[in-house]
DNA sequence: CTCAACTAGGTTTTT
DNA sequence: CCTAGTTGAG
């Protein structure tokens, strides 16, 4: 390969900004421009021509997938396998808070919690507190309570601040509670990942010193969408000095101002528009010619973006042909609207166009209620899609509660997952239960679970009570001992059939239940995957891979299928063929963008981001009538479709009457028909979690004693020490260790 | 304590 | 329309 042929690929701006490496960067880039390419090409030049070691380097993206792309395509110009952080500012902070998490006072352990458990939170604080929750829903304290963590106001600069009146008092006590439930739950949010980083690099100047060391060239993308924790993320790390005291700002940017869409969530667009003025000296490269859409299509996106003010000046420019006219249908309702787009993706795809390519095709909506429409009309046409986001996948109750009997075998002050999974499946444990033992955790200031191991306590209950708390507290405990000896699937098939969950599901016999049994196998598969990658990933590192995984990022790109999501979701990816539904005031934009000026424009961002999602054609539609939740509703055309520039496009109805006929016209579906739900081989997995738990009940079955010879899978023979209740300690050669029995593989000699 | 039946209230976007 | 939460009968 030659030396520097990754470089001739770009064009002139692409390759000054990949060649620029030392100081304060800002590359502005346009829709399609070739970002990553860029951004790849610097990581790499850096490597090879600038001797810089990887390990020097920090990317941060704000998807995963985005990550994973990232990581791919440096590997691809580099040639070898590079450790190198290149991760979502989530994940990277998740990881510098594993190593120092203790100088915050928390374990190492900690727990991410994800929204819903901030909503069990909060609503239990507001049932503490007395708190009516029709008039004030968890929602709206959880929304104040990030933007504060977002601005760094903490509970108690909150209390300073504010609580002047009724309302405010009330956030405040909330808060305050808030913050001390996960502290003592040894718990994060998403937003203490970033705040806590922050907070632990401004407290403690070593490890600062010690990451700004490390990272002497940091990339970010995405810049537009950056908020101020983020940004101070970014600032403390790149504020080093190098050893004749000067400062080093190798802070590259890349970003478009157009693309911001993330406001609401305290994206800050000032940070990007502001760059020059933050980092004196920075340099600025304009990336302006896209290489993804048409002339029309790239026409019809700055048609609409050119209604917002205060932007960056820039104009992207193609060399591509104009390609078709954008086409627009004003469907009667949305079922109509789903019909017309199933029929046109038929259209294309019975044509050489587009082949049989499913995957060419998207459908990008603003509001996640809206897939079920076109999830109908698409299966009943047997094509091929896939919908992403909506109702996570790990969000599914069946997958919460095993994730919640992980989480506590690694986590044991997460009383959160301990109140969810305690009668789950149904231990005879009820309100009046839990009531006292929540008592008993308060007096002794201990987390449920520990009171869950004093056996005087559980004595106090009903016989039927007791035993069970007993064998719930011995379980989590053994794979507790365990879960660093086992593989992570023996872990979860264990805690799944020996918590009984398994077993209750199938006693069910309802549809119902065989598609939560379905769902957990096909997370076995999930862990079996992450197992595949690394053998040797404990509990700890898988909760973590986890945690911080959004929807998005099970895009699958191989699988032939229409892809369903939001335009969000869409930011960073593209298709040829894209569709825009839902076109109405309201809708998109949405109602609430008519309150605040600036709400519009964010809108209209998200517009042209979908627009600039397709490659070769467009289509948008809109429906004269919408039924939303129960009511139907007349509609006004969206305030976008008046803004595009009408020469661009073809006019509405063009397919109506011909399409109508289609209407119950399936496709024999000869390659259209894959399967999206292996059944057979789920049964399979099901079949062998089963046969494994009578291995390990068999064995749980056997009895030691002080003194006995045993055999271990792992650790070779050895003698007992110690049995007490569950837990067995055993002397092997050259190590002592405590064991659980009944998960544990050993033997009798 | 569990389950079934009913009611009332809520829909933007995500790491 | 859907879900989460409440209530009343076993």
């Amino acid at each position: 390969m030659g030396r520097t042929d990754y470089l001739d690929k770009l064009n002139d701006k692409q390759r000054e900004a990949a060649m620029c490496t030392e100081g304060p960067l800002l590359i502005l880039a346009g829709a399609g421009s070739g970002k990553t390419s860029t951004m790849t090409c610097r990581i790499a030049y850096l490597i090879r021509e600038m001797d810089v070691h990887p390990y020097n380097i920090l990317a941060v993206t704000f998807t995963n997938k985005a990550a994973k792309e990232m990581r791919d395509r440096v590997q691809k110009l580099i040639g070898e396998g590079v450790n190198m952080w290149i991760l979502t500012f989530h994940s990277a902070c998740l990881r510098i808070l594993r190593r120092h998490a203790e100088v915050l006072g928390y374990g190492r352990d900690f727990a991410v919690y994800d929204p819903t458990d901030q909503k069990t939170v909060v609503k239990n604080i507001c049932k503490e507190l007395n708190i009516d929750t029709k008039k004030f829903t968890p929602s709206y304290f959880l929304g104040i309570i990030s933007h504060c963590k977002e601005q760094r106001i903490s509970a108690k600069d909150y209390n300073n601040i504010f609580g002047t009146d009724f309302k405010e008092q009330m956030v405040g006590q909330v808060y305050g509670q808030y913050e001390k439930i996960l502290k003592k739950n040894n718990a994060m949010d998403f937003d203490d990942l970033l705040l806590k980083t922050v907070e632990l690099f401004e407290q403690d100047e070593e490890i600062l010193l010690m990451y700004q060391n490390r990272f002497r060239y940091i990339m970010v993308d995405e810049y537009q969408d950056t908020n101020m924790i983020q940004y101070t993320f970014l600032r403390l790390l790149a504020d080093a000095r190098d050893g004749d005291g000067n400062v080093r700002r190798n802070l590259c940017v890349v970003g478009d101002d157009d693309q911001c869409i993330y406001q609401w969530r305290g994206a800050d667009i000032r940070n990007i528009l502001e760059f020059e003025k933050d980092f004196p000296g920075a340099k600025t490269v304009k990336l302006e010619q896209n290489y993804r859409s048409t002339a029309n299509i790239l026409a019809a996106a700055h048609s609409v973006i050119s209604h917002n003010r205060g932007r960056k000046a820039k104009k992207l420019w193609t060399d591509a042909e104009d390609g078709n006219k954008i086409i627009y249908y004003n469907a009667d309702d949305e079922k109509d609207e789903a019909r017309f787009i199933a029929s046109e993706i038929n259209r294309l795809a019975g044509a050489d166009e587009a082949g049989e390519d499913y995957r060419q095709f998207a459908i990008l909506y603003r509001t996640n209620a809206q897939s079920r429409t076109f999830e109908e009309a698409l299966s009943t046409r047997d094509i091929p899609y896939r919908v992403l986001g909506g109702l996570r996948y790990y969000d599914r109750k069946e997958i919460k509660d095993m994730m919640c009997y992980m989480r506590l075998v690694q986590n044991r002050a997460d009383d959160l997952a301990l109140v969810r999974i305690i009668n789950e499946p149904k231990r005879g444990i009820g309100g009046k239960t839990l009531e006292k033992l929540r008592t008993l955790a308060q007096v002794r200031g201990s987390s449920l679970f520990d009171v869950l191991l004093d056996d005087e306590v559980i004595a106090s209950f009903s016989s039927k009570v007791s035993e069970n708390l007993r064998n719930l507290a011995g379980l989590i405990e053994s794979y507790g001992i365990e879960r660093d000896n086992m593989k992570l699937s023996d872990l979860y098939d264990g805690l799944l059939v020996n918590s009984g969950y398994m077993k209750a599901l199938e006693d069910q016999h309802t549809v119902e239940a065989e598609s939560r049994l379905e769902n957990l196998m096909e997370f076995k598969t999930v862990i079996a995957g992450y197992e595949k990658e690394d053998p040797n990933m404990n509990l700890a590192e898988f909760m973590e891979r986890i945690a911080l995984l959004a929807d998005v990022d099970n895009h699958d790109a191989e699988e032939n299928a229409v892809t369903l999501m939001t335009l969000h979701s869409a930011k960073g990816l593209e298709f040829p063929y894209v569709f825009m539904p839902g076109m109405e005031d309201g809708l998109f934009p949405g109602w609430r963008a008519f309150d605040r000026e600036d709400g519009l424009e964010e809108e209209r961002r998200l517009c042209y981001v979908g627009i600039t999602r397709a490659k070769k054609r467009l289509w948008l539609t809109s429906a004269r009538t919408r039924t939303l939740y129960g009511r139907t509703d007349y509609t006004r055309e969206s305030v976008f479709l008046r803004e595009l520039d009408q020469k661009l496009m073809d006019g509405d109805g063009i397919y109506e009457k011909k399409d109508r006929k289609t209407e119950g016209v399936f496709r024999d579906g000869a390659s259209a028909g894959t399967p999206f739900k292996p059944f057979d081989q789920l049964k399979y997995a099901q079949a062998q979690t089963k046969q494994k738990a009578e291995a390990m009940a068999k064995a749980a079955g056997q009895s030691f004693q002080v003194g006995d010879r045993v055999a271990h899978a792992k650790f070779g023979e050895g003698r007992v020490l110690e049995v007490s209740g569950q837990v067995i300690r055993i002397e092997f050669k050259d190590q002592v260790r405590k064991l659980a029995l009944g998960i544990a593989p050993l033997e009798k000699l």
